[in-house]
DNA sequence: ATGAAAGCGCTAACAC
DNA sequence: GTGTTAGCGCTTTCAT
């Protein structure tokens, strides 16, 4: 690969001047400017981008931390956070924890700051720890999807307003007619789902409705099958499944299907999200959405602003971390809810 | 962040002995190792990976393109491609052409050689003139996942053999008795899919069996329901379908619910990769599995093998360019394929 | 066993 | 406008 003294040399100037030209900084003249362009391709140069970063003092790219890029949100977050970062100029770096926290601070202590100059945090099972850590040596962090707008991390974030959600998903059910409802929780008892469910149980309550039967469940299709199975057998009047999040929504239907109910008729599902299987699922799940794209664009900014500010730098007021607040979560009526008939 | 003579000053030594201690280079005498450690752990010091990267000439990521991380399969590859890069110390920066040849384009031009020492491709849509460029700069390309073990792409690869693959999903159909069988093939005429359709087509002359009607479709879930629907309208009496990809494969199972058709009595579905949501449809995809971990652990290696040759820098025998080849693919049978039912 | 010095490819003051 | 110079943080001969 050829270097930038190189083209230089090749163009008879220094380089600097090709520098200049490359990054249209400093006063180049024209003639120069077009001589040294016809050196770059002459030559076939690139910029060596880890030259670059050195000795700019920050990298190109930026992590994004993910618990399983296996699950199918993920990938749809991270094309948006990828789409996002180009427009800066930036490259993503998907870092995969598995779930594992000592994962998660391999990535961290490696990548954050040297490769990336900025780390982007989903539900990444990460270390809070850890986080602090990173920020403290000067690289700026933000969550991703914090689910609790009234109580902030401590850490930049973007909220997603959660308990909204699992309320429009229980409201939507009551409104229904469904009073027998199973919920299942896609994660551990105090877990990242909770606000979903206390807005689901704030629903219920509103309405006056009994206490629904509650499942904690794996966040994978297979979890919100065993646990509509569990629900159901509990339960066989359930008219209605709650699910926290889309995977096991759609596990919820499958159990069905392998019960022999009919959706909606028989059962009536509903997820949180709205990833894309939602809409390809049969019967196509209805569903609360989170504006994906939006907090993917209102993370990769802030994160930015958080860079040019170089934040955490220079002692920042514990006080005031920003958060950015998404618009609300809203209702999508599909095919799989419906009103309860009874059984 | 704390440097490389931070920790020198801070342990009494100079900077090449804590490098030398780092990367357990020349001989340090343990009482000098252990100053050294322990000043690393005081100030908290990782070493600076750009820093590193353009001292040593070489980056400690890896670049995977893909078409689309919205494809489940790409993902699924992806994180198989991590695990094996990881276990050599790589990274993996994940690129998404956007079926565009001109991002992938920007793509290696830009990290390739300098942020990524090595590139791996799926079917991303890229020019493989783009590749052969990037080749010829000197850093290695890897293609993933080549159809056709029979003719060499001119660029190190790992095949799989999907003639194969589409013969068995054919076999598999006819020997349940199917005759009337429609084929989704999803990619353009002479595109990527070509030979899997070709295999199934050697099934069915082999079985002496009357032709297919052909339907070409976008590789999604959606493109699978659009061609499945065609297909039908302009034969009812279709009693199967294969397809060249899971994802439209899944598609023909939602046509069929739309139209009132049992999967399989009244239709059956056949796919080939055996993506993860294969398993978790209703009812289970029949499929015939690729060896996607065994295809990306083939390719990480092939690729780290050509980067420790630093094949492409020196003229290579253009004649003899490696190639790897996939154990074959494996018919998986579930519950979207039976016996045809009269209608 | 440890240190001195050069250099990876690029940027950024500043001087001419 | 263009060149000079110094360095980004690290590795790596080569001395000692």
């Amino acid at each position: 690969m050829p270097t930038l003294s190189e083209v230089a040399r090749h163009a008879g100037v220094t380089p600097a001047t090709v520098s200049n030209v490359l990054r249209n900084r400093g006063r180049v003249g024209a003639q120069t400017r077009q001589r040294v362009l016809d050196a770059v391709d002459a030559l076939g140069y690139r910029p060596h981008l880890a030259a670059r970063a050195l000795a700019e003092g920050r990298a190109p790219t930026l992590a994004l931390m993910v618990s399983s890029i296996a699950n199918p949100f993920y990938p749809e977050f991270a094309l948006a956070v990828e789409r996002a970062a180009r427009t800066s100029g930036h490259f993503v770096i998907i870092c995969n924890t598995n779930e594992d926290p000592q994962t998660g601070r391999a990535y961290l202590d490696q990548i954050a700051g040297t490769l990336s100059e900025g780390v982007l945090v989903t539900n990444a099972n990460l270390d809070f720890a850890d986080l602090h850590t990173t920020e403290a040596r000067g690289t700026p962090v933000v969550l991703c999807m914090w689910e609790r707008p009234n109580e902030p991390p401590g850490l930049p974030c973007v909220a997603v307003d959660f308990r909204l959600a699992g309320e429009l998903a229980g409201a939507h059910l009551l409104a229904l007619g469904h009073r027998r409802i199973g919920a299942i929780v896609g994660s551990k008892a105090s877990g990242i789902h909770a606000a979903r469910y206390q807005g689901f149980v704030d629903a219920l309550h509103a309405a006056g409705a009994p206490k629904s039967p509650v499942k904690h469940a794996l966040d994978t299709i297979q979890g919100g099958y065993d646990a509509t199975r569990a629900l159901l057998e509990a339960d066989p009047k359930l008219t209605a499944i709650f699910a926290t999040n889309d995977l096991p929504a759609l596990g919820a239907m499958h159990a069905a299907a392998d019960l022999g109910l009919h959706v909606p008729d028989d059962l009536s599902v509903i997820g949180i999200t709205d990833i894309q299987l939602a809409r390809e699922s049969r019967p196509a799940l209805t569903t609360v959405a989170v504006p994906t794209v939006e907090v993917a664009e209102l993370a990769v900014s802030l994160l930015r602003e958080l860079i040019e500010s170089s934040y955490g730098q220079a002692g920042r007021g514990a006080a005031n971390v920003p958060m950015r607040i998404s618009s609300p979560p809203e209702l999508v009526v599909r095919a799989s809810t419906g009103a309860p008939r009874p059984r």
